[in-house]
DNA sequence: CTTGAGGTGTGTACGTCGTACGCAACGAGT
DNA sequence: ACTCGTTGCGTACGACGTACACACCTCAAG
């Protein structure tokens, strides 16, 4: 029996046998931890960046072992994006139903700025991650009382949640433009694109577009611009409240 | 010289060299021809079925001549997105602002189901492709006359258009869910989900959403929220118009 | 007609990705 | 003691984007 394995099992003894256990000593994760170990990564450089690889060597643990706690790549996303909507898990605060809508939209703005690719999870996560379905029901608990049908409650969050998503999205676009084109400021981006925007309109094609540029003093306002299309909206969707 | 070119070059005579000119006579590609095709290839299998190599053997060209055209991947992207927008470029009709935005709205929408793979290329496509920017003329356009500021115009198509990509781009999220899980029609989705929606609402965390699953009867009529949502965000700007 | 140069299309090659597969080690049942 | 299922992991495969160098065609100059 010491002879089966005497080419590589009984020649390591001891020293080799105590400083294997210290790499991975038994490696039991769970999968809270993939899930916080992949969103450090990709809040850090990008979805792209979180590779099966990167994502196990950091939980210290084989590239192979991962598929023990998740199914394909599909799956750690979607342990990612229920991770960061836990941060959202605490109820929205608020007198009326105005209040906790609004407070919730820009929580969630708040939240897709701080994961900016959240954006790009839209393609695998599906819907049905427990803490979506938590920020769900808190904000149909809201509009309880209001003498809404279920459907009308459920489109009027729709429609909310689909302004925010909306917006921020052209917001991190944005950003994410900013960032390729190496811009710290709005104004550095603009002097880069200053001769494609130039191309644009001297075509002659755009006029109430140029008439834009020349007169919007708040075009880099993105917090006012959100605020005036959210309060909008809350205007439109307290006309069929109330009714 | 004869003998440099012996084992590869001298060897082919008239046969070989005849057959060569058909394959790649002169490729002479234009943008347009390279965004059709990687067009075409998205709306059939999906944007990740759009690689250089899939999209240069459509074209009859070698993988890396694409890149005599292109920078990049990025840049296709862009050329696509600019393609698919030009199919919006007649100008909107209506008799008033909101009639024009409404029908620019399902407009939109409509492109975004016909080309699904638009929401993933949030990450890469700049928002000034020139096509987009008609776009957006266009509709400040319809609402000049109403005496806006340039700053409220903007953000009034902005609000419309956010709310219009969000909540197409959770409908197609859902579309995705069911071919990924195989499922025809939305009961179809139901079945399959479940036991997994059982799960969630067995713990008795989400009362308000659970009595929606029981009272909702138009849980899947997409159309029908849309244009609801749509309807209140164009009342809550209309109040911000006539102020 | 020869020759040199510049532009154009192509093939090969590198590093990365997700993940299928099969082997080694281990705990438990006969 | 011997098997056997379970678990952890390394290797390997086929894709990806693209850098790079080479082969070719065309045309100007000699």
């Amino acid at each position: 029996m010491a002879g089966k394995r005497a080419d590589d099992g009984a020649q390591e003894s001891i020293w080799q046998r105590m400083e294997r256990p210290a790499r991975p000593p038994r490696a039991a994760l769970t999968h809270a931890q993939i899930a916080a170990a992949a969103v450090e990564i990709a809040d850090a450089e990008g979805l792209d960046a979180v590779s099966m690889r990167r994502l196990a060597e950091r939980l210290g643990v084989a590239t192979m072992g991962l598929y023990r706690y998740v199914r394909g790549k599909d799956d750690v996303i979607e342990l990612m994006v229920d991770a960061v909507y836990a941060e959202e898990a605490r109820a929205a605060e608020g007198r009326d139903w105005r209040e906790v809508l609004r407070v919730s939209a820009l929580r969630l703005r708040a939240l897709m700025l701080r994961h900016p690719w959240l954006v790009e999870t839209t393609a695998q996560a599906g819907p049905l991650t427990p803490n979506f379905v938590a920020r769900t029901d808190r904000l149909l608990a809201s509009l309880d009382g209001l003498g809404l049908d279920a459907d009308t409650a459920m489109t009027v969050i729709g429609t909310v949640t689909a302004f925010v998503t909306g917006a921020t999205t052209a917001r991190i676009r944005m950003a994410r433009l900013m960032r390729k084109e190496g811009a710290e400021k709005m104004d550095d981006l603009r002097t880069i694109y200053s001769s494609r925007m130039k191309w644009l309109l001297e075509s002659g094609r755009y006029p109430a577009f140029e008439r834009y540029i020349r007169e919007g003093v708040r075009k880099d306002d993105d917090d006012w611009q959100f605020e005036l299309g959210l309060e909008s909206v809350l205007d439109g969707v307290a006309a069929r409240l109330t009714i």
